[in-house]
DNA sequence: CATGAATGAGCATTCATTCAT
DNA sequence: TATGAATGAATGCTCATTCAT
């Protein structure tokens, strides 16, 4: 569940990433982990880094745009790993579980990331403006894809327009993370994954299959 | 739903609020329905209030004491109306299910009330020694005291302790109102009692009744 | 050596003090045993007095003015005291060393008194033209005229200026109680009333003497 | 007896401080001429440098830092010219006579030096763990050394314990230098130096010698 | 690739003071 | 005689950001 900061995202035969800016990214990560994005300064940024304030502004736009280019580097890594993690996974069921488990994973594991996610960058008016919310559309066009597989193979409800069953799938997901994420509790991703799945399968499945 | 601020809590025949308080917490209010308490500076309530920053400071310690004095206000007011709504009503499920449909309305009514209650006041390490945070009590001892009533007159299971109850209740709804606080979404007070109360009563109900 | 606040200086016939007033003057007395002058602020003395800030302003100019008046009390009230105390002594000598005793004591029991007089009202510019400034000359020229009839009556030598031996005298006691104030060292009066005349005396006495 | 405030105190090669650092301590320097370190705000620390308010903090932690740091660099200047000034000199007595007289002449020719050792960093209780007070206690280690030197060469009394007399030394200079600071008076360096060696010697000199 | 130096705008908070009642 | 309400002007300090080198 490691993410790679030190690799491009589009083509990893590119040129590795200037240190400056892996360690900035990293110092960031890791004060993520103690406290809000709001109550980080770039001075500890930097700091922390063991770089410059300057260079912050030399690879990043601004503060915000440093959180978005993390979080971007986040969800491509999650992209990779969610695509491949549902390889060889046969019937729409069994890879929506098996997606289900990797997304609350993701979320249970990685609280930095939910954190920015489901917190952080909404309070930004322009945030739906941004490459970052591109990159959140492309990771939950995965999801998209194999619920219309789904449909397709007659395995799923072809009466329920997909983008809504998928909008019911992330938002449950979230909705019952959300509440661990800011009160600190434990998530425990099997037995969300099995309640979750035994409410949204028997709500979408088609009923003569 | 409206709270009225320029009313002494204790007493309602004590002297009237001064103008300049009142409009202050009301400006606060206002703002907090607009951005998060932390990107409210203190020129910006007293601008909106009409006021000088100094004024604020002679009716609150700090900008935070502000905030919890609003709270406190609103937390009075509600467990007064709450006393109040049940009045009247007969059996400890009748009362439940008014007080959880009291509950989850406040929180759809009333966002701002919801954010501080929710999110804000919870950052802060010291606000389990607050006099807010003794209100809350206060304000939960009304549920506590409707469970423990149903458990004496052989309606609510005796084998379960109340505070637990009354965690399980409280909890429910917070947790199925948060997500609709952050994201801003509609709350449908009627829908979710009906849901939530037909899970809390069939886990609580005692089987001989 | 209590002063007594609550008589007017030019005629204690005049009707009493208000209240109010005599509370701020308390209270300002009583915060300076406490803390620095400029470290004590109009809320504090109000409060401390049990009046509102406002207050303040009807009975005095501003909060220097406070001090200032402050000040002049407690000279009316040494002025006073130290005559009596002189009255009935014979010789220049005797009157001198009891004068000298009684001012040494002075500061060395009211520490109050003598940081104002010593170091707070010096910093203002506008000192010398005050009136406090005035009645600190009142007190001393009481010495002066001690003095001045030593001189007359060929005790005192006549070839030095009285002024200036006041000012020795004067200026001997200051640089002596000074550093025990500022560093809040006890004074012994009688010891340096005793070193003090012995090299005063010496130095100044007729040789026919 | 100028203050060289540009070169790095341990080690003259190293890179010269900036320009801005430099500005707001002369600043600070020509300011405590005129009035007290406690009406001296950082704006008019910052307008009489030429920089902005905030470069005060990107150089000291806090207005009070300013000051210490100041007094530090005059500090080891003065410990460096003091070590300087007695070289080559023979003898405890002749070395404890110039000592004084550069002691005295510092507190003569540097008001401003004076007033904050004496006065200004007193008032604040953690004085005495502070760095600066690390170095007072260097400076006056090159007195105790002195002292102890003539204690070796059977020229001062060795029935008195160093420290002691360093004590007595230094602190009759401050008494004597205290109220010409105060009160702005000039302080001749010759005669008190011959004053109080005329007192200190004749106490502390071996009966023998 | 990286930095040292510097800044402008803003922040919560304080304080002496005023004035209508 | 006394007060309750309100204020204007600072105050020390912070922070994201810029730019020449």
């Amino acid at each position: 569940m490691q993410l790679s900061v030190n690799r491009d995202m589009k083509n990893s035969k590119e040129k590795p990433l200037p240190p400056g800016r892996i360690k900035i990214v990293l110092a960031l990560k890791s004060l993520l982990g103690q406290k809000d994005f709001s109550t980080i300064t770039t001075a500890e940024i930097a700091k922390t880094a063991g770089v410059t304030e300057a260079l912050i502004y030399k690879y990043f736009k601004d503060k915000r745009d440093l959180l978005h280019q993390l979080l971007s580097e986040y969800l491509e890594q999650y992209r990779a790993q969610l695509l491949q993690s549902i390889r060889g996974i046969n019937g729409a069921f069994n890879r929506l579980r098996k997606l289900i488990w990797y997304h609350i994973n993701v979320y249970a594991t990685n609280r930095v990331f939910a954190k920015i996610l489901l917190i952080e960058v909404r309070n930004y008016p322009d945030y739906y403006k941004s490459e970052t919310y591109k990159r959140v559309k492309e990771y939950s066009d995965v999801v998209l894809k194999v619920i219309e597989e789904g449909v397709q193979n007659a395995e799923i409800r072809s009466d329920l327009p997909p983008k809504l069953i998928r909008y019911g799938i992330l938002g449950s997901i979230e909705q019952v993370c959300l509440s661990g994420i800011i009160f600190g509790k434990k998530i425990n991703p099997d037995e969300l994954t099995e309640q979750l799945c035994e409410f949204i399968f028997s709500g979408i499945k088609k009923e003569s299959s």
